[in-house]
DNA sequence: ATAATTAGTTGGTAGACTACCAAGAAAATT
DNA sequence: AATTTTCTTGGTAGTCTACCAACTAATTAT
């Protein structure tokens, strides 16, 4: 089903991941991930030929790691929605990626699909149907609001991400 | 009250603003700038020591620019705010400041401001109060949406945002 | 088994770009 | 007229992405 270990690849994403966690998305380049993975520079771009190309594959990445770690009740859905819009980290590296792809039609889709699978995953947790208006527009809103809690200087507390969806007519209490 | 005229920031910032247009974000360089204004590169970083200062300059500059050449009646906030989120060009600018800023407070600041100074304006167009919820909601919603329609690879036709606004509760037609 | 093809790896380089700096010119103040 | 401040120049240091030709290891085919 998943594709055979293909350790160096995988290696690099590993790498890529870890340094985004640690030091943002703009201090993931190529020297970087090069250094930590022992591999040599030109060699990441034999993986990946263009910046946008590992984004792209780190967003599957991002997700597999993210699912190791977090339990699949519906109960977490409400957690895991805030840290994916207000984690300033996951949000920035969404907007990287749609800047990176710039005008990449191919790329696009991948990245489109992702972000419409997300919301399917999301309605099915809460017992909606899968292309549920109501909970599209919810996480629309969601990542609207995501976005301008990235520019505030004085972050607070998160947004209640709860009373987003009652607005939706959505409760988040299965 | 305005700042004087200051030519040659002004030309530098028009200059910018061509090229975004023409080009997009992308495009926009130190060394085309100074192509386009006849100034030499290192000039340019004595107006804006970083790109992210360049950028945060901008964002007042590109509303003069369409101030300019909209006219402030109300039936047009929704044209507005339709461009605003749904013109490529105009939400990728958005999402590069975003991202350039990264952790400065002082420019997030600024961007911040912009943000809700554009809510309050939009507000009090719709003879709504300034700081008025759903308003703010409306326009998080339209900025998620716009987010979503900017991994599109092959956008129909542009939401309705009026649609959006009557789920906020807001009614477009004064 | 061995030849041939494909996949992975290396070192090096080309081309852009941001940011910085020291020094000189022009403008404004005193 | 002298001095301070603002503007301008040319040059450079440091990064980074992308590309490429050559080499090696691994597969596949004969």
């Amino acid at each position: 089903m998943a594709k055979p270990d293909n350790t160096t690849r995988q290696r690099i994403l590993d790498a890529a991941l870890d340094i985004i966690e640690a030091q943002g998305m703009k201090a993931l380049t190529q020297p970087k991930i090069a250094k930590a993975t022992g591999l040599r520079q030109s060699h990441l771009t034999y993986y990946f030929p263009r910046k946008a190309d590992l984004f792209i594959a780190l967003l599957d990445a991002s997700h597999s790691r993210a699912a190791g770690q977090t339990p699949a009740d519906a109960s977490s859905v409400e957690a895991m929605l805030s840290t994916l819009v207000f984690d300033r980290g996951r949000m920035r590296f969404l907007l990287a990626i749609l800047l990176e792809i710039d005008d990449d039609r191919e790329l696009q889709a991948v990245l489109h699909a992702h972000l419409a699978h997300l919301v399917r995953v999301v309605a099915t947790r809460l017992g909606r149907p899968a292309e549920d208006a109501a909970v599209q527009s919810f996480v629309d809103e969601l990542r609207g609001i995501g976005l301008r809690h990235l520019s505030d200087p004085a972050p607070g507390e998160r947004p209640s991400v709860a009373a987003v969806a009652n607005r939706h007519g959505i409760s988040l209490t299965t």
